[in-house]
DNA sequence: ATTTCACCTTGACCTAGATCAAGCAGCGCG
DNA sequence: CGCGCTGCTTGATCTAGGTCAAGGTGAAAT
C-alpha cells in the first residue's frame, strides 16, 4: 500500500502522529486500512469489538450513544483531521466500543490497529505523553459537557454553543450539520432549538439566514448566559 | 519525612503506584505532603493553580462544579484508596482544577507533586500504560454520566444507583453520604429523591431503614431501567 | 428532659421543555 | 410543471421534576 503524501502530511498534525519518526510511522501504517463511508453509514456500532481506532480524513462523523427507547444523544461531532475512539486502546479486556459511529457527511476514516501501536507507545514515551495530553482534554470536555447538562438551560447550551463556534474573528456562525443534528448534540428536541433561536431573533441578538447565523450582538449574548 | 509502613502498602496496591520501584517510590514521595481536613473542609478549589494530584488515604471527599447561581453537580465522590485530579497533569499551560474538592467526611489526603511524578513517567513506560489505563476508565465513566443525565429520567437514575451500589452478593445498599449529597450526585433535588424513594417503596420493590436501603426485588427494578 | 439544629419527608403549586399535530418552504424528480 | 420528499417552524397541550413552604424525626448539647 503506498499512500497520498498530503494525507501523511495532514496525518503527522495529528498530535498522535506528530512525534513519530519514518520507521515507527510506517510500523502504525503497515496495517492500516482506509474505510470509506456514504452519509449515514456507520463506522462501527456501540458494542463492536474495539480492535482499532481512527483518524478522520475527510467528511463529517457523529459519535453517540442510543437509549433503550431508541433516542440518540450525540457525545461528539468529529471533524477532519481528529483521531477519535483511542481511549478504548486501554480499557479492560472485553475491548468493545461505547459508543456507535456515523458518517453524516461522505468521507473517508483511516483505522489503526491498536495491538499495532502500542507497541508504538511501549518504546516512545514521548508519544505516550501526547496521547495523555489527548486523553486529558477529552476528559475536560467531558467535563464542561456534564456541566452544561446540569447546570445549564437548554438556551444557554445553544448560546454557549453559538459563542463558542464562530469563525475566526467574525460574529458569525456556520452550522456544519442539519439543525435536527445540532439540537441531538445539545441535548435538546428539535422544536425547542428552532423556538429558542426564533426568540432570539425576535429579541434582536442574532440573525439567521439557513446554516449561516449572524451573532448581532455577541456581549448581550454572553451576559444572558453568565447570570 | 519517614512514612507509615500499612499506608505505603495500601498506596502501592492504587495502579499508579503499583508498578514503581522502590527508588521510583521513593522520588515519588519525595515532596509529598499530607493534608488532613474535616468534613466540610475544602481541599481545592475550582480554578485553583494545579501542580498536585491526590490519593485517598482515609475520609471520603467530593469532587464537584458548582453553576453560576451557586447550585453543585457531584461529579465523583472519591472513596479511600482512589487517586484523583491525575488527568490534569497533563492539561494545557494554565493548569487549574476545574472541579472543586472538599472533604464530606474527616480523612487526609496525600499530595503528589506533578512535575516530580512525570519525571517517574519519562522513564517508566509502564506506569504511563496504567496511567492511561485509569484515564481510559474514567473517560468511560464520564460518558455513561452523560448517557444518563441525557437519556434517563431522574426515577431510572436512583434504580441504576441503587443496583451498581449493593454490598457485594447481597441487596443491600449503604448510603456513605447524606440524602442531599446523593441527590446532588445524582443531579435530583433532595425532595425528587426522597419521593423517589418513597414510591419505590411503596410500590415493595425496596425498604429504606435510615442509611441502609433493602432490595427487596432487584429483577423488578431491572426491568423499569431497561425498558 | 428539653431545646436545638440538621436532615429528611410531604404537600401544593409552577415552569421548562417534551410531545403531538399541523402547516410550510425548498428541492430533486418523473 | 406538479408531486412528494425531508427538514424546519409554529401552535396547543402535557408532564417530570423543580420550587416553596410546612411539618416531622433523631442525635447531640444544655
Amino acid at each position: 500500500m503506498d499512500w497520498d503524501e498530503t494525507s501523511i502530511a495532514r496525518l503527522r498534525q495529528s498530535s498522535l502522529f506528530a512525534g513519530l519518526d519514518d520507521r515507527q510511522l510506517e510500523q502504525a501504517l503497515a496495517n492500516t486500512r482506509i474505510r470509506k463511508g456514504k452519509s449515514g453509514e456507520a463506522l462501527f456500532a456501540q458494542g463492536d469489538v474495539a480492535d482499532h481506532f481512527f483518524w478522520l480524513r475527510s467528511g463529517l462523523i457523529k459519535l453517540y450513544r442510543l437509549s433503550a427507547s431508541g433516542e440518540e444523544k450525540i457525545i461528539e461531532i468529529v471533524k477532519p483531521g481528529q483521531t477519535f475512539a483511542e481511549a478504548i486502546m486501554f480499557a479492560g479486556k472485553p475491548h468493545n466500543y461505547h459508543v456507535g459511529a456515523t458518517f453524516i457527511e461522505d468521507g473517508e476514516a483511516w483505522a489503526f490497529s491498536n495491538s499495532d501501536f502500542k507497541e508504538i507507545l511501549a518504546e516512545s514515551v514521548e508519544t505516550c505523553f501526547r496521547l495523555m495530553t489527548n486523553m486529558s482534554q477529552r476528559l475536560h470536555k467531558h467535563i464542561n459537557e456534564i456541566d452544561r447538562l446540569t447546570l445549564q438551560t437548554a438556551a444557554d447550551r445553544v448560546i454557549n454553543y453559538l459563542l463558542q463556534n464562530r469563525l475566526e474573528g467574525g460574529d458569525e456562525v456556520r452550522l456544519l450539520t442539519s439543525k435536527q443534528t445540532l439540537a441531538a448534540h445539545l441535548s435538546i428536541k428539535p422544536e425547542t432549538l428552532s423556538r429558542t433561536l426564533g426568540k432570539l431573533a425576535k429579541e434582536g441578538l442574532i440573525r439567521t439566514e439557513g446554516h449561516r447565523i449572524l451573532l448581532l450582538d455577541a456581549d448581550a449574548l454572553r451576559r444572558k448566559v453568565e447570570i
